[in-house]
DNA sequence: CATGAATGAGTATTCATTCAT
DNA sequence: AATGAATGAATACTCATTCAT
């Protein structure tokens, strides 16, 4: 008896889990030119040919990682927005972030590796800035509460510590103080103590 | 008669600075991956086969393009820590890099485009580590002079913020407020205003 | 549908066979150096990719190549040890050898282009030196039952006359009086006649 | 002041002789397709625009050094033929033919080297033959006067007994019972003792 | 006579992608 | 849905040969 359309789309989503998962994790350990399509597909568990069945393209594949990548960044900061008040939110956001960085660099390490290819940003580069700007507008509203008296710049110059402190650390995880970098960038941008 | 030696010498610095340049501009704008050796043999305005008698081979070529790029940047901080008395340098440092920045930005978007992929780290890593903490070594020094009480934190704090800006630039160049961000930075770390 | 293990087991085989083939006649015919994988693929009939989803490269190739000749070598050989009893295997070895060299003359050309390669020497000597010995073996034991006062010497010397046989056989096909040399052989040898 | 005709006339000739003995040597130790030019004129000593006025082309210099090799070989047997009286000649030859072997092993590596190659082959072969033939009739005549009854097919069988005597050392030389091999062929073709 | 910088066609090999089954 | 055989354009690199000096 053939599968349900519903068996059907239970394994469609699996597979193609497996198959996003494996570019994942190769593309931040190799970079995406030295991976292999193939190596995707042996590293998911399946053959080359499926893995055109669910991804067009290489850069199809390089696309829906990058979405993934962004979704879970976006999930957890709006989680933390929408279920804190105005005021708590700053040391909260910056929880998130640094926590993710500690448990999954690789993931980070993917995100900059995309993003300081000039062939990728061709592509995603417009996506990046729009994301980065909304952000950066969490950042100031909360800046603003805060009673910073220039949250526009405050917000800018705090962009910029994070994004360093994600890039140092990944540099070299052994050494970096992450934690303290953190509480001090906590108590610079006025946020409440967690 | 054959070329004097010194006429080989002539010529040799001028195709090879000539490789170099080529390569340094197609890394920058297309990624190393993407640029093939052709690439940037017909960018120079030579063959092929003239430039692996430059160059052993793409890594190599790599590698010199690498260094060069580093030995840039030493010589403008270089020039700053010789020329001026301890406990002023900070302020000028900054500027010297941030005016590095704005002038000639491929230059450290190479940089960042070098560093974030693993293919390339595996061959550079230790060399990025190594003069990573080499200037985080002047910004020690420097910061102790000017009064911080803890100087290492503070350093790695600094670098942190100098990287996210460059970056922040880099994705934004028109609209990044650079100016301010570097006169924030100025006035957090103690440097003596310029 | 997939093709089965078996099917595939099958278009394996026969594609394999079509590049040994292809290869074994050009490097006999061009030498191992002046032909091109290109041009094996083409003479095959098939992709220069395809080539190299079944051997991993040029060397490898030309390592089946030469373990396929030795099989062939191998199997005659072995037929006329195993059904014939000791004491009348000598001259069935000659006859065996030299009708394979009557037979299929590129077959043994190819043996001593590889074998005069230091190239291809480096890679397969001492292979070549043992499959020598084995025979040489088997020389050894018949000349024993058949009387020879020095065996070990005798084999060395037989060894000799067959190689050199072969050689001047191919230099000359047409003029070299191979049978009679043959005759001359078992009659020195004390074989019994055929 | 210039050289004089007679000068540059001497240099010309070491120059050509070095070319010549540095390809010998390395076309014999590498095999000729994977020596290249600038190998040879590296080893002479010399650079590679220097080598074109000596030699045309690559395939030039490889004729020049089998016509070298060649020579070689027939002066000795030249000398051997021309200062000793008929029926004396065969075990001479032979001993001659030997140590020339045991001498310079490599010499006759790379007579074998190029005579098994067929794209070599089919600019030489002609010559080859030849010079075989010429070589084969000097055994005729002295298998004659030893009062052989076949001189004719004895002369093959003795020329093939030293070809694959040759090559059998070549392949193993310190196993190969070269001396005893000789003194086989002498009293098996009934030159006289030496 | 002498040099070595310069050329570019040619080679082995890889890899994204397609397709018959 | 699933396989892996098949394709061929593209890539890094080599090397015989030429040529200005």
């Amino acid at each position: 008896m053939p599968r349900t359309a519903e068996q059907n789309e239970q394994i469609r989503a699996v597979t193609r889990a497996a198959i996003l998962d494996s570019a994942m994790r190769l593309f931040a350990e190799k970079g995406y030119a030295t991976t292999t399509t193939r190596n995707i597909a042996t590293e998911a568990g399946l053959s080359v040919g499926l893995m055109y069945h669910y991804f067009s393209n290489k850069e199809s594949l390089l696309q829906a990682v990058f979405d993934t990548v962004m979704a879970r960044i976006d999930e957890a900061i709006t989680a933390v927005l929408q279920n804190n008040p105005p005021g708590e939110r700053l040391a909260l956001l910056l929880h998130t972030i640094f926590d993710l960085l500690a448990g999954e660099p690789e993931f980070w390490a993917l995100f900059y590796m995309l993003r300081t290819q000039p062939a990728i940003m061709a592509v995603l580069g417009d996506d990046f800035r729009q994301r980065t700007a909304s952000l950066r507008g969490c950042f100031i509203e909360e800046l603003e509460l805060a009673g910073q008296t220039a949250p526009e710049l405050e917000a800018y110059y705090l962009y910029s510590v994070i994004e360093g402190a994600i890039q140092q650390y990944l540099l070299d995880p052994t050494n970096y103080p992450l934690a303290d970098i953190v509480e001090k960038m906590i108590s610079q941008f006025g946020g409440k103590q967690t």
